[in-house]
DNA sequence: GGTGATACTGAGAATTAGTCGCAAAATAAA
DNA sequence: TTTATTTTGCGACTAATTCTCAGTATCACC
């Protein structure tokens, strides 16, 4: 059992609840891509490999890892939301293109220490935080035409 | 009439698009409040002081806000878009509280051109950025009780 | 290995923010 | 006023997410 399982197991248990195998299969299929997904391709992924795990499911089990810090909700594109791994990961900052839709990440570095000064000058203890940027990427810029529309 | 009047008329004429009279509603009610807002919110305002304004209209004049750089889809909160106005306003980033779910502002001062050095080095364009935290504001550290439960 | 209490699941119904189509109404120019 | 065009409100629609519920798995205890 690797350390994501064991801190979930742990998690899940402190509450009550049970480490069962579509949590496994979809703790297991999240940590697998490093990158950004939905619930959508979550279950698509996950269809083609297992037999099937519900998306109510998922969509069940994701407050769960987000609750044991295992996940974030990192950011909403295409009127979906989108997760992405935290355990294990720095955090980064999300360049989204108006124009093509592509999603850009990149290191955020210092922003950590000022965010926390400035929630300092409110008293506010931050938990989470999510940096995110739109505009147009270099293909995008370069090129002039929508690869999306 | 208003700077914001002016700006929305001449943005809209350019487009060969009218100043109508919901149009002027909804304008003079987003600028009326200087916090975040939802189409939801806007929509009960406005009912309670004219008329009728459709929920369909407000949702469709919201882009045309947007893109007259009046608003700006600040955050998301109860999985619902807010909006807040940009012009005469400085950037800022929200607070926002996992416990009594109160959005405090606060100022983002370096926080530009930090993400600007970052976009630089994926050439990438920012046209618009959100900052974002989230965790536990003064008072519900304070007395540990959810005044939202 | 049964048994009972409880938690979990899948399927589909329900909910809800946001969008769309359309016929009627407003607009603005001629 | 006429005409061409844009807008509007209404209600139907879409799609993501949540909820319900009846059946299933789990686990502590016998």
């Amino acid at each position: 059992m690797n350390q994501e399982q064991k801190i979930f197991k742990e998690f899940l248990q402190k509450k009550g609840l049970k480490l069962t195998k579509p949590r496994q299969i979809i703790l297991e299929e999240v940590f697998l891509t490093h990158k950004h997904f939905n619930v959508d391709q979550l279950y698509d992924q996950i269809k083609i490999k297992y037999s099937n795990v519900s998306r109510a499911t998922i969509y069940r089990t994701m407050p769960l890892l987000i609750e044991a810090s295992l996940i974030k909700n990192a950011l909403r594109c295409e009127a979906k939301d989108h997760y992405e791994h935290i355990y294990g990961h720095e955090r980064h900052l999300h360049l989204i293109c108006n124009k093509c839709g592509t999603i850009i990440e990149a290191e955020i570095s210092d922003m950590e220490q000022l965010l926390n000064q400035i929630a300092e000058t409110k008293k506010f203890h931050i938990e989470d935080y999510n940096v995110g940027a739109r505009g147009v990427c270099v293909n995008c810029l370069k090129d002039g035409t929508n690869s999306n529309e």
